[in-house]
DNA sequence: TTTATTGCAAATCTTTTGCATTACA
DNA sequence: TGTAATGCAAAAGATTTGCAATAAA
């Protein structure tokens, strides 16, 4: 399996453990149907096929995850951290919906472009970043509830 | 005072009332030296000057200085909020360093561009955007956690 | 007088952490 | 065997909420 290979050198190369845990978690975000996620679904997932993973090792694992860029982490919700598996999948941005939560995607080389002449000229070393426009999409276009912000 | 006047109009138009507690957390947010500042800066800045609002009502009022676009809301900490007054600025994107937490700031006519068209193209009705690139700055080149990361 | 707003404290919610136990390497 | 990882429960934060008292309109 490519992203379990992937982990396992990232892993290996930190002196971290190839736990069941991990591999577990790992193929759990592989086969989940939202493609953005909290900590919270994953769990939900887990508890869904029996197994069990603790929140605490959820947490930690999407934290390493993170880091060896399998994972982004997004800043669609308030107050908890919205997921994404970023493997094989290029840098897109998100257009989300404040109405229904709905989250449509779309790419841009222009935007990246702009980015990257902007940290060179400020010296700024890029570890990524993040584009959202919150609105209300096509079918939610009547009076979207800006109250209501949460929950990618 | 130009921000006052505004706030009041929005207060009217909802029939909401004009209270000496937010007028006073709208002129305080007018005096921080920080640009950008969580609700607990406020809360500091009160009692920094004697004066007192409680953290209810600063959370309370900072939705509706967001509600009707006098505050930008960013997602540029983790766990909490990190607001940021947009009256009399243009819409501008964020650099921000993760190891000093120094935030630069660029404006690019180029991006809003793109942005507008995209949202065209889907139907989908902006109310806004926010854009961070997450890294290094200068003066703490090598950042936090100098592993392996590409892609911008 | 009517009803939105305030402050307080308790409640929520998400995420982190200390620690004893377990299990990779 | 040595040490990182796990699970649990408690802790830590940030934000929200119920409610009685207060104050705009």
């Amino acid at each position: 399996m490519n992203s379990n290979h992937r982990f396992h050198r990232y892993l290996r190369s930190r002196n971290l453990r190839d736990t069941a845990e991990r591999r577990a978690i790992v193929d759990c975000i592989g086969s989940l149907e939202k493609r953005h996620f909290s900590a919270d679904d994953l769990l939900a997932a887990f508890r869904g096929r029996g197994a069990a993973v603790s929140r605490a090792t959820v947490y930690r694992t999407l934290d390493h995850l993170v880091r060896c860029g399998m994972v982004r982490r997004l800043a669609l919700g308030r107050g908890h951290s919205v997921f994404e598996s970023s493997l094989g999948r290029r840098h897109h941005e998100h257009l989300a919906c404040l109405a229904c939560g709905r989250v449509l995607e779309f790419s841009s080389r222009r935007i990246r472009i702009v980015l990257d002449r902007e940290c060179r000229g400020k010296h700024f070393r890029s570890q990524g970043y993040d584009l959202q426009v919150l609105g209300s999409c096509e079918d939610c276009a009547g009076g979207p509830d800006p109250s209501r912000r949460g929950r990618g």
